[in-house]
DNA sequence: CCAAAAGTGTTCATTCTACACCCATGG
DNA sequence: CCATGGGTGTAGAATGAACACTTTTGG
């Protein structure tokens, strides 16, 4: 590959605006975009992965992910790929970070676009697009060897969703629309492998005023019920937008 | 641009694998970088612009970036950019965010990968490289209209940047490597655009214990000498990895 | 009755904030 | 002498950690 470069681009021929060098070279890229789909159940962050059903890595574990067409946003790729997958569209999902070694890809020159996503286990029933053989929840804390450099881009996601849930509500995102403070300290604390003080949890949390008091308990649970709460996704971003950052 | 794709692949029929797909529609991108260099000056954080040398939109306002090469990596084009522009290796350098709306680039479908970078402007003298007609330090609390999205880019680099400031002694790198703790305030106080009390701001800079006293002192200043410190990176690293968060 | 998890109050230590004050230098 | 910024100590407030205790349900 070395040789295509020098072959047609002088470095210091830049005199040349690079306009007018013929472009054919440097517009040989594909672009994929890779996402990290995070849920949660049974107190276990899982991600979402994929067996391939297409060449290459055939048959492999892989991220769920595909080339991006020529016509198409980035965004709007990595929203087709959970498309695909949930049936939904508007989830959360964020770009994370963009992987391009040169030798990343078997059949050329591919640029992948990592994203993470989170979504709630209980409400979506992910199933196989069409290119993919099968789909599966892993335990996050034990994936198998991955396609591609799937591995890195999934750690990599997996530090950036750590670094968020302590600084923004993103785990709200992970439970049901209703949940007790109980299942949100477990979230949290499966989520940063820690555990809180029961009492000191819960101030923190009511006191960054984002629960609205659903005025409902749990049912039939072997023990006494939990007041249910939800997320005032509302108030929540006017609080951001003045500057609150959350921290657990 | 769209019957691209409607042309040659129907989604489908991604029975089809993807990878027996005819291959050239994909591989259209082109795929560059483009660097916010930060430096500091006279107590205003500043940004490294260039007036473009090539079309398209020559003589524009832009930040310093290329394409990259077909057998180069990512984060080797934006070290080559730095190093055209000054001449120097090894430099903070961290990526942003990649941005790929479809009509970002008037020649075609090119993605951009940002990236910041920090450099010492009483070291360093930028020199406009071949693909640039001048370059210049730019106030960032002043930045004029730029070609392509790159105010975008720029913007998101400096909220990204004012995020690190806070978290990691990113604010290190953009002073000389001997400091007094009153100029160490001031960066802060400009890039945050805060105010923070002298004694506590000195208490938690020293309780950080990333400083080494240079056991000197400045001279010739109309007022009590102050102390000098260096950043005490291998300690930082230590702690960093210690998990140590350097909250200011 | 017990087990299990919900839910609350209090103490003590730590950290943060504000502010007052002294120090060393050049002019 | 003054202006300027360097440098430090302390009181009181706010926050956080630890822990003990009560409550409500199903079995």
């Amino acid at each position: 590959m070395k040789e295509l470069y020098k072959e047609s681009v002088n470095r210091e021929g830049f005199a040349i605006p690079y306009y007018e060098i013929p472009y054919e070279k440097f517009f040989q890229f594909g672009l994929s975009v890779d996402c990290v789909v995070f849920g949660y159940h049974e107190n276990k962050l899982k991600v979402l992965l994929i067996k391939r059903g297409a060449k290459p890595y055939l048959g492999k574990w892989a991220l769920p992910g595909d080339l991006v067409y020529p016509n198409e946003n980035i965004e709007s790729a990595a929203n087709r790929v959970l498309r695909d997958l949930t049936e939904i569209d508007s989830l959360f999902l964020e770009q994370t970070k963009t992987y391009g070694q040169v030798d990343r890809h078997p059949a050329g020159r591919v640029i992948t676009t990592g994203f993470y996503a989170i979504i709630d286990i209980a409400k979506h029933d992910p199933h196989a697009a069409a290119w993919a053989d099968g789909i599966y929840w892993v335990d996050a804390d034990n994936i198998p060897q991955l396609a591609f450099d799937h591995n890195q881009i999934l750690t990599d996601a997996l530090r950036i969703l750590r670094e968020q849930v302590g600084k923004q509500p993103v785990g709200f995102e992970l439970l049901p629309s209703k949940f007790t403070l109980g299942e949100l300290q477990a979230l949290y604390e499966g989520l940063l492998g820690v555990s809180f003080d029961k009492a000191n949890f819960r101030k923190r949390m009511l006191s960054m005023d984002v629960l609205i008091d659903c005025d409902e308990y749990q049912k039939n649970v072997p023990h006494r019920p939990g007041k249910l709460y939800s997320f005032d996704l509302k108030r929540y971003s006017e609080l951001k937008s003045k500057g609150s950052n959350f921290e657990i």
